[in-house]
DNA sequence: ATAGACCTTGGAGCAACTCCAAGGTCAAGC
DNA sequence: GCTTGACCTTGGAGTTGCTCCAAGGTCTAT
């Protein structure tokens, strides 16, 4: 599988893929004699698992020891590692999203005030 | 009023008023005769709508234009553009929220899970 | 008069991409 | 077998929204 197929596979872009890879986030994956870089459905397993933390907008400076212990950790480093960072994470992404319901309620309340304000003209 | 003050009553940091005066984003106060900036009550007014607006995760680009009208323009100008900006961004909002509260339930299954492993252990 | 907390500027650094140019590769069609 | 077009390679620059820094000026209180 070259870049591009492991992007459409991972739901990332082939910039994205070599920018982590730049940053040692990564696993470098061989290359073809061409200097393509081939990737395996094993790659493509990290790929995803990196844009799903991305998601819950895990920084990368977190993400990259997850993705370690995940290539090639045992099975309790991962499980140690994953539960840590969730947790932490779990508990962020409830107060972000109080935050934005918040924001919501303020913001819909607005409107119904400009709103009625127009209605008077 | 000088910039620590008027960033302490508008939740923002020294820095970033700079910043956002750089960018031409908001209207420049006036100076004293040492060079310090002096702010009233209106210029703090115009820095908290900054401040709410980029809770609500609007880029500058889309800040920008409503702080000058919220500045000097009329009534039926400011109305309009906030409507036209708050109706956007609540439905932005809408569809964060829910990607976010996806995220959430998948992550707290994943959690179980990972918990449920230890206990095995 | 001097310490300490403020202010000024320009510019560098950060995260996390995103896009670009200049060139190499590969698969398909004629 | 050759061309065309879509892909790949690299290093490096640009983006957004700050944040921090150095080197210097100012202000307030003791």
């Amino acid at each position: 599988m070259n870049i591009g197929e492991a992007a459409d596979a991972s739901s990332l872009t082939p910039d994205t893929i070599r920018f982590y890879e730049k940053k040692g986030i990564l696993p470098r994956p061989p290359r073809l004699a061409s200097g393509y870089r081939h990737y395996t459905e094993e790659h493509v397993a990290t790929l995803r698992l990196a844009k799903a933390l991305r998601e819950l907008e895990l920084p990368l400076a977190e993400v990259a020891p997850i993705l370690s212990v995940a290539h090639d950790g045992t099975c309790g480093e991962i499980r140690e590692s994953m539960t840590k960072t969730f947790t932490k994470t779990l508990r962020d992404l409830d107060v972000r999203i109080e935050e934005l319901e918040q924001a919501r309620d303020h913001l819909s309340g607005l409107l119904r005030g400009l709103r009625k304000m127009r209605r008077k003209d």
